[in-house]
DNA sequence: AGAAAATATCGAGATAGTCTCAAGTTTTCA
DNA sequence: TGAAAACTTGAGACTATCTCGATATTTTCT
């Protein structure tokens, strides 16, 4: 559905640009039916092209997912951003978790790469992650002020939270993802451990 | 360390013995080291066999798997017995569900193998996967009874929490299992949710 | 326009992993 | 001891990843 971002610096010689597209849009199939640990061989054979032009746009799998899912986790930040000013801070972040788990639904297998990704900086994909999980620091901070969640939850438990819990719904028939994620945040609010 | 189980069934020969246990050590530490997924082939070769010797006794990876963990599994559902009664009905639950997750934890990337064995009959872990949510199970309903827990929660919830927590320790530096483990039970329990 | 320069593509080849099976070897036991 | 049964072997058929020199296409420059 979605081709992709536009081409990434300088201007491309023309064949390249189409190809690069063609890629993409392949890639973008072949990822959401088969899951992003599908054949680079067989999405470069599915867009007509040789596999070493490929690898000549997108030296690794992560590249060809940064080019993928770039755009697309800015955009979850921004959500972040905006439901800074929901009417109750837990309700926000609630919802933007949900919003994240959907979002790494998108190719099944996704998680384990948005988990790795955001330790190694050397990864294509560090800097949209870090993205999304300073929207999860900035909801979590909010709520935690308002007294919401307890004062322990750390931005990178949020993550965790909605890696694992989308890694969760797709080993599962019935989704459990949704569940355990709504569990989660519950563990999360302060009520849950007046005790401790 | 652990060798594995003893023959399958009537009596091997000699040979055929001293092959499959040495497979099983050696699958024992490979995995250890380097994770589920690590190489057949070099399991076979580091145990100084061929690998049609390997695919001869073990057909699937799962089957490996099996022989390797069978016994432990069904140990951690007597443990699960064991702590039916447990002073609090809820510390007995938690304590089970760290044992598990630890247990998940013994070969990076168990995890996906023990979600889909639960669903999947076919697959040679079914029955002890099936052992463990029911463990699961009876402690869960023993909380249940007890107040302790939400009513709704599930034992393929507490299955997919334990097993998404032991997957989101693994992809993170500071083990992050722990704590998602921790959130989760809590939000398990009754008081989280006494407005819903 | 024509040719040189710059940029891409191609696809074979090196490496590695899964799984199968016909042919050969070892063990068992009558 | 020797034949039958039980095992092992390793090559072979696939599939995948990734690299690189030869070849082709596009752009640029005069």
């Amino acid at each position: 559905m979605n081709a992709g971002t536009p081409p990434p610096r300088r201007r491309m010689r023309a064949d390249a640009q189409r190809n690069y597209e063609r890629l993409l849009t392949e890639a973008a199939a072949a990822f959401a039916e088969h899951g992003a640990d599908f054949s680079l061989e067989a999405i470069a054979r599915r867009a007509g092209v040789a596999n070493g032009t490929l690898y000549g746009h997108f030296p690794t799998r992560r590249a060809l997912l940064e080019a993928l899912m770039g755009d697309r986790m800015q955009a979850l930040a921004a959500t972040g951003a905006e439901l800074l000013t929901a009417r109750s801070p837990f309700d926000g972040l609630a919802t933007w978790a949900r919003a994240a788990m959907v979002h790494t639904t998108i190719y099944r297998g996704l998680g384990v790469t948005l988990m790795q990704a955001v330790e190694d900086e050397t990864s294509e994909l560090h800097a949209a992650c870090k993205a999304v999980l300073t929207a999860g620091e900035e909801l979590l901070a909010r709520a935690r002020t308002a007294g919401e969640v307890r004062p322990d939850v750390t931005a990178p438990d949020l993550y965790a939270l909605i890696n694992a819990a989308a890694w969760a719904g797709e080993q599962s028939s019935p989704p459990q993802g949704e569940r355990l994620l709504t569990f989660g945040l519950d563990g999360f609010r302060t009520s849950a451990t007046d005790r401790e």
